[in-house]
DNA sequence: AGCTATTAATAAGA
DNA sequence: TTCTTATTAATAGCT
């Protein structure tokens, strides 16, 4: 709202950037109070600079207060708790946890960044949403052909070292009597794999959702 | 900033108030977004109507997890701590986890079912999102992790047959003289595959994110 | 930090 | 509620 339209996209100057968050967040924060007053509304804002430094508005009390408030509210609607503490090891679990959510917002900011200008409607987020899981089930099946090819060779490969050594025992037979080399003792213990029916499994579109609830849901303790 | 000047005082009309409620609070969130974007910053907004009705944003991760870290930035200052980073201790944690289990479920009853009856805010919808690409990473590391022990396992057979193989060619050799039964030419032409870089990079968590732009992204004319 | 030229938000009205 | 429009408010680019 000024001279030159400003595209909303990080900026990339940083002292730039630095005003505009300066004058920004002294406009957020006025239209904050604004609206508590105008509207009788009690409002708590919390803002983090991307260094760190916290800034933050409660327009009634404290924020702590308002913090409390908050919690109580939203977790009305939580499920039945009280009983089930699942058997995660939290501190762990939750560092692993925090540190994935970090890599892919991350991620996600950069794709939102250059695409997702101003107004988004849910629809749009929908079809992004959908988008994002085609582009990940693309990414993953041209990963996974890779693997498969690589699988298939394997096997190939270990067909013909079967078949060549097959020959070379009856040939040995032949000649001489039987030699036993361990292979075939050893070979057996690895026949529980049953490569392929597995590897299909895993290619089939419909098996990432459902795979999803089966490798961790049931694990979790959660019902979809 | 309209047709005539707003006094910065509470609204009595409760239609108008109403009504510049919902204005200003759509603005307020816009206004933080924006600057998040802009600025590259955390911001969390808390907001109750008059009426007690809950509105909030956060526009990284979780309000649970801003409200985390400014409880823990907002305590530094204060007493003579210097002890050091007291995080959230595992019942608060559980709480987070939940809530974000909640949030799925919530999602996934959107995507599959009654669209209608669950409404699910712009918020929701983000934070769904950035949730269905953990999830998918998951799944997909889950899945990797089964397909490289398939692959190993192909390989120490793979090794043990060539070793039964070697150890049979020498016996017929000892006893014989040379019996080529083709093995060796067939082995050779699969060995350009070098497995063991490409599966570790397949593994690698990094590359998720970054596989995906190189893979999709300049295909379909998106800038990174 | 101040100063405008512009854009963005929005109060009323429909 | 949602759209339109007349105005005010916010602020981007400069000093």
């Amino acid at each position: 709202m000024a001279r030159g339209k400003v595209q909303l996209r990080r900026i990339e100057n940083p002292v730039h950037r630095q005003v505009t968050f300066c004058k920004r967040r002294a406009g957020l924060l006025k239209k904050a109070r604004e609206l508590s007053v105008l509207c009788d509304a009690d409002i708590g804002i919390i803002v983090f600079s991307s260094h760190g430094k916290l800034y933050d508005l409660a327009t009634t009390g404290t924020m702590d207060g308002l913090i409390e408030r908050y919690k109580s509210v939203s977790g009305e609607g939580m499920s039945t708790d009280g009983s089930g503490e699942q058997r995660m090891d939290p501190k762990q679990e939750a560092m692993v946890l925090k540190q994935e959510i970090d890599l892919l917002q991350k991620g996600l900011r950069y794709i939102y960044g250059n695409r997702a200008n101003e107004h988004m409607s849910v629809e749009e987020l929908n079809a992004l949403e959908r988008y994002l899981e085609i582009w990940m089930f693309n990414i993953r099946s041209a990963k996974m052909q890779i693997m498969i090819q690589e699988i298939q060779a394997l096997k190939s490969k270990e067909g013909m070292l079967k078949a060549a050594n097959e020959i070379l025992q009856e040939k040995i037979v032949e000649q001489h009597g039987l030699i036993d080399v361990g292979m075939t003792i050893a070979d057996q213990q690895n026949g529980h794999f049953s490569t392929f029916p597995l590897i299909e499994e895993i290619t089939n579109p419909l098996t990432i959702l459902s795979g999803y609830s089966t490798c961790r849901g049931s694990e979790m303790g959660y019902s979809f």
